[in-house]
DNA sequence: TCTGGGGTCCTAGGACCC
DNA sequence: TCTGGGGTCCTAGGACCC
């Protein structure tokens, strides 16, 4: 058997963690630059919030119901996730973490020494009292059941004590003829399209689909969703895997035309994604560098160039990363064009302990070393360590609404009075 | 005025090889 | 008039996820 536990409105209920006067009322957290809805509360959602609105577009939504504002707060959210997971993982030591706010973890031999309705409780009390984020958990003998179930457990958390059991074959069929076809997981806006366009209305439909018409419309991951919601487990529990891409990508706060300034971002950009690479023990050979314009100003001229290029050396240095980086933002820059974002994108990924040598070129191997020190540092210290071309000014984004640091500074830390 | 960021996997088609 | 066949590898783009 899987469970798989999700945080519900994980953004909204961190910032509540901290802060339980906003317990109550209608809560949302905003993208970057303070730009897009990305997650509310329960209140908000009710209030007609949508996922991923412009919060400018709301503003008037906003003041006539006092909807809570934050500006996202990443440090903060990726603490609180972490604890969270290491609460789950004292329930089973197979644990794949999915996302920030989601676990699967594997059950093997559930029925004959454990009660899953006793876990299923307990992990939601544990979470809860641990970290005071509420959970929902979905339980069944395939992945993409137990997101099924996991969505049933969040849609009645009264009726199901925030978990859902999927543990016979009446359970399964009703949970799928429950579930609207756009919310299986896999499913996405076009598939969903293309399926009610053939009176496939819920999962249980689209399971009794032939074989081949699914692999022939929704190529082999479609097919391979089919069995797994059929009850095969298909989908499979994955172990922590090396990434095979790093980003570093951000709009910024208003348009960028000079060089100079797009070389500073991009050389900052480069820093970051370093870090991340260096992270998970790992060297990148390309990098992918891309600038684009304002994609909502149709009335400013569109401009989106991109292009790879290859390091000669497999590398994790900020150095060799950034200097390739701006070799590619030389070649596919060109004035005249306002900006709106640009990013650094580390790929063709090896580990440190499978490397191989170059022939001809390859890194100094002070480098490595330097890179060392370097990030322990900055973890140390909060990026006090810079690189000469990041430049000096410190660009910042729109920020209006953040909360303080509560769990990762001690400067932030709530005191509590005593008497 | 204002519009996020970071991932995965699959497929089709082109380049290239013998 | 007429122009092979069978592979591999790589990349861009599209679908999906949170």
């Amino acid at each position: 058997m899987y469970a798989l536990v999700d945080c519900n409105n994980f953004f909204a209920s961190c910032e509540r963690v901290f802060q339980p006067q906003y317990r109550n009322v209608p809560v949302v957290v905003l993208s970057n630059n303070d730009g897009c809805v990305i997650a509310r509360s329960n209140e908000s959602k009710v209030l007609g919030v949508k996922m991923g609105v412009p919060i400018f577009q709301i503003h008037q939504l906003v003041k006539e119901h006092n909807i809570k504002v934050f500006s996202s707060n990443y440090t903060l959210y990726g603490d609180l996730s972490n604890r969270v997971m290491n609460l789950l993982s004292t329930f089973s030591p197979d644990i794949e973490i999915y996302s920030i706010d989601e676990a699967f973890l594997k059950f093997h031999t559930f029925s004959k020494y454990f009660d899953l309705n006793d876990i299923g409780k307990s992990m939601h009390r544990t979470v809860l009292k641990g970290v005071g984020i509420p959970t929902s958990i979905g339980f069944a003998p395939t992945k993409s059941l137990a997101k099924v179930a996991n969505k049933i457990a969040k849609k009645f958390p009264e009726r199901t004590g925030n978990y859902y059991i999927i543990d016979t074959e009446e359970k399964r069929i009703k949970a799928l003829k429950w579930t609207e076809i756009g919310d299986v997981w896999g499913i996405g806006r076009q598939f969903s399209k293309k399926l009610k366009s053939i009176n496939v209305n819920n999962a249980y439909q689209f399971t009794m689909l032939p074989d081949a018409y699914v692999r022939k419309e929704f190529s082999v991951v479609g097919l391979r969703l089919k069995h797994d919601l059929s009850g095969m487990p298909t989908i499979e529990f994955e172990d922590v895997k090396p990434k095979k891409g790093i980003a570093t990508t951000r709009s910024f706060e208003n348009m960028i035309t000079d060089k100079r300034e797009l070389s500073e971002r991009v050389s900052t950009f480069s820093a970051l994604a370093g870090v991340k690479l260096r992270s998970q023990q790992s060297n990148c050979e390309l990098v992918h560098v891309f600038l684009q314009s304002n994609r909502f100003r149709l009335d400013l001229p569109q401009f989106n160039p991109k292009v790879t290029v290859k390091i000669p050396f497999p590398t994790s240095s900020t150095f060799e990363i950034n200097k390739y980086a701006q070799k590619a933002l030389n070649e596919i820059y060109q004035s005249g064009i306002q900006y709106k974002k640009a990013g650094v994108i580390l790929m063709g990924i090896s580990q440190d302990d499978t490397q191989q040598l170059s022939m001809f070129e390859y890194e100094n191997p002070k480098e490595k070393v330097l890179m060392k020190v370097l990030d322990k540092i900055n973890l140390k210290l909060g990026e006090k360590v810079r690189f000469g071309n990041m430049g000096v000014s410190k660009w910042k984004m729109r920020q209006e609404h953040l909360t303080p640091q509560f769990s990762t500074n001690l400067n932030h830390i709530i005191k509590v009075k005593a008497g």
